[in-house]
DNA sequence: CGCGTTCTTGAACTTTCTCAACGCCAGTGG
DNA sequence: CCACTGGCGTTGAGAAAGTTCAAGAACGCG
């Protein structure tokens, strides 16, 4: 259908046209018609503003038109998990008991249709509209699962990167169009949240990206502006692709013994 | 609608009733009625036996209708991650690509209905029906996420084994019913695939069983056969319940700032 | 019984976390 | 205008958790 990677759009711009600071419409059909059938309500967020809060009651399946939006879970001890970032297209607020599961919290300026959780139980159609989207985010989460499982801390926070990157990174990668490979990133998080997405401390995500920056691969220029000079380079390190050149060959079998938990030196 | 955890019953039997080991019908309604109207085709799978592979032309979506599947992700240098465990009623093969994004591979003896892509998208009732069930396990999904961000190895075996325990552990856990609150969990995995599912070492798993026992916690039977002896100790250890005795107190609201990653000592 | 596979255990090493100090920046109020 | 203050972010040193490597034990199967 469509491609899994970039499903939550930041803010982003080509190197070379610093212009369109503004948002962009989302790349992909993945946006496409939120048509309101009566029951959905249009509803708007400002940028970093709480939707629900984890334990609250269920009333509300949320659709994002347009912004960037955070779902996170607490431990009991207030280690926190932010558990996906969803973009255009994408639904949250689905809940098999009558209370949520997670905080939703905006990241950008969000628009989103709401549709009471009532309604919906009377309207199988929509709500099989709704349930249509959420394979795609089932895909992206078995990702992120990856991540979490399976990837150092750099190569964490280079896919990360990457993820800001719209139509990079993906299968169907371009690879660089310019002679300049870079990319403007507005992160629209702040490095907690970074750190609460990919499983790391504050300190860590701040180390790494000092560590990007004095190897010259990002400049940072504004906390939550960051320019990534060499996008291809910086996607090698994201540990989702062979170091040595060749792209994923096709693999024989499962490899179900010996498997290294983290990248070798 | 009904309890989250324990969507893949691996055999259980209660400790006091140590008989039923072959396979028991699934707790809850997640596996009900799984019809088969003219496109849905009963397939059959040995434990442990391939279903497809990450990569592979995704023809078929699936629904369990009876034992448990393991779906698993590669990166390109032979780290693995277990992504999900299945049980009855879960749906699997979905892909937005036109191929596999994982791969799937039987735990125990497990019978599927699986209905041709094709045939699914000229059927769009059956493909809302299928679709109806990934909010459960979207919900699963994030609570993995959470244990692979958040929690320290021993929470992650504890958590393991209790959601390999049906009915306890959960907001409704009855807490324990006999003075002796054990139970049999049958493994249905070797430890590299624990290991794999819960992002550790097959070694650091070892250890953690190991200490267990030592501390009395568990015994292990036979390798994938473990007596759980005091289910609610487990659970105190699963870093979801608050340690000094009160369980989730309501809370007042996100807690932005400072989240240790780890549980303190 | 012997062999291959899987699991366990130990010791050394890495990575990442923790704790603490410091820097930067914006907003505020004298 | 400038010092003060509070919120983030960065950096460093030390500690801890978990990994790696290697050897030995246990299991299961012919």
């Amino acid at each position: 259908m469509q491609d899994l990677e970039h499903r939550w759009p930041f803010r982003v711009a080509p190197r070379s046209s610093p212009a369109p600071v503004a948002d962009r419409a989302p790349p992909g059909a993945v946006g496409e018609a939120v048509v309101s059938p009566g029951v959905g309500r249009e509803v708007h967020f400002e940028p970093h503003s709480s939707i629900f809060l984890e334990g609250g009651a269920a009333a509300h399946v949320y659709q994002i038109a347009r912004g960037c939006v955070m779902l996170s879970k607490l431990l009991p001890d207030g280690r926190r998990q932010v558990v996906e970032i969803l973009g255009a297209g994408d639904v949250f607020g689905f809940s098999p008991e009558s209370t949520y599961h997670c905080s939703a919290e905006s990241l950008t300026a969000t628009s989103c249709t709401s549709f009471a959780r009532a309604a919906l139980e009377h309207t199988p159609a929509l709500m099989c509209r709704l349930s249509s989207h959420l394979h795609l985010q089932l895909c992206a989460l078995h990702e992120h699962v990856t991540l979490l499982g399976r990837k150092s801390a750099m190569e964490r926070v280079a896919t990360f990167l990457m993820r800001c990157i719209p139509g990079r990174g993906g299968q169907d990668c371009p690879g660089p169009q310019h002679v300049d490979d870079g990319a403007l990133v507005r992160l629209a998080m702040t490095r907690q949240e970074i750190a609460d997405y990919l499983g790391l401390t504050i300190e860590t995500v701040s180390r790494l990206l000092s560590k990007l920056k004095r190897r010259g691969l990002v400049s940072i220029n504004k906390l939550d502006e960051i320019t990534v000079r060499d996008v291809c380079l910086v996607c090698l390190m994201t540990g989702s692709h062979m170091t040595d050149g060749r792209l994923c060959e096709s693999r024989g079998g499962l490899q179900p013994t010996r498997h290294p938990a983290r990248a070798r030196p």
